[in-house]
DNA sequence: CATAACTGGCTGGCTGGCCAGCATGGATCG
DNA sequence: CGATCCATGCTGGCCAGCCAGCCAGTTATG
């Protein structure tokens, strides 16, 4: 085995600790997530987590890699078939609205890792990977696009991704922690501003 | 005493006490703002958190209200030299580069109470009343400008506030975590489509 | 039978909370 | 005016509970 770590983790077990790990970040944060709970959630025993990752770091690195896959993979799956500004525009805003909705998992995930990285080089250094490459794919997709001549705008594909990508998790940021605010109100005046930075090529 | 939570907070050390908690909070997160860290930093005796907060949980409640608090009137003088389109959105982008440089801390805190909030409704109130209360600020000032012939902007005052708190709360976030993003050029971007929002009133 | 997969009891270290008691300074009394 | 006595701010040792990591041992596999 050339790697302690990578004992075999695309085995049916380490993909369920992995998984209920990544359940238990969103919903008990990382404090929370102890290798009772989670192991007890995976059906496995507490010492698997330990044969297999070694630390809860190193468990914890191994979920932002899998959630940045997942991510991108199905990010680039739905701008595939944007083909114009109109698309862009409500594929953005559709996107925020069901990650508001349907898996605020995925931003509260986001929020305990970006907070760990703060700490520990190691999951600092997924985590940018993970938002870089979801950045790079939608920035490679913009491109493209430009190039088709289907859409127009300034500055770097990458520059625009990284701002539409931080508008995004602001504001799921702000529309679950405050629920007073207006989801439909608040997308639709986002919507214009992004709309303003995409526009039909001349 | 009508209240044993309001044991003289205003006094030098629970204000020390507050400040250190903060501090600490931005730098090693709420699991490693341990009293003992704490009360080594505030310069008091660890027993002295319990006797004027109770818990770590009330604590972290009253670091969230002096955030609130400190926040909203720096925001709010700081606006109230806004005077024109120009003003409004150079001034939205200096702070926003301000504190991606200068103060990540609140950041970082505001990341921190969030996580929080989504297992702890006391702290969930707060720091939805802290952001609500800064948007809310904006909000009066956008209405101001607006009455005032200044500014023009479709909507409601208190949606394009919260909207333009999102964008920022979002950017910061991936411009701190994403070292390879370029601030200049995200912030550029960012200011095109915030000016898209508020125009010259006809 | 050998090797790898897996289990769960154990432990040392740490943490939040508790509380018995100390110190300080002002009020009361002789 | 000095002695006594509290009230209140404050201290730090203690404790019960919890947790990540360890490892000796058991089961499965080939």
């Amino acid at each position: 085995m050339a790697n302690e770590t990578q004992r075999e983790l695309a085995g049916d077990k380490a993909v369920r600790i992995v998984d209920a790990m990544r359940t238990s970040v969103a919903r008990r944060g990382v404090a929370g997530s102890t290798f009772d709970h989670v192991a007890r959630e995976a059906g496995v025993s507490r010492g698997l987590l330990h044969y297999y990752f070694g630390s809860k770091e190193r468990l914890l690195v191994e979920v932002a890699k899998h959630d940045s896959r997942v991510r991108a993979t199905a990010m680039a799956e739905r701008l595939s078939e944007v083909g114009s500004v109109d698309d862009l525009v409500s594929w953005w805003t559709r996107s925020l609205r069901a990650t508001v909705r349907h898996e605020p998992e995925f931003v509260l995930l986001l929020l305990e890792l970006f907070s760990l990285s703060q700490r520990n080089p190691d999951i600092a250094s997924e985590t940018s990977g993970m938002t870089g490459r979801t950045a790079a794919a939608m920035g490679a997709r913009l491109a493209r696009l430009r190039d088709e001549g289907r859409i127009d705008f300034d500055g770097e594909p990458d520059t625009l991704a990284t701002t539409l990508l931080g508008f995004t998790h602001g504001l799921a940021l702000q529309l679950l922690s405050n629920s007073e605010a207006s989801l439909t109100a608040v997308t639709e005046t986002a919507s214009a501003a992004i709309r303003s930075l995409v526009r039909e090529p001349a």
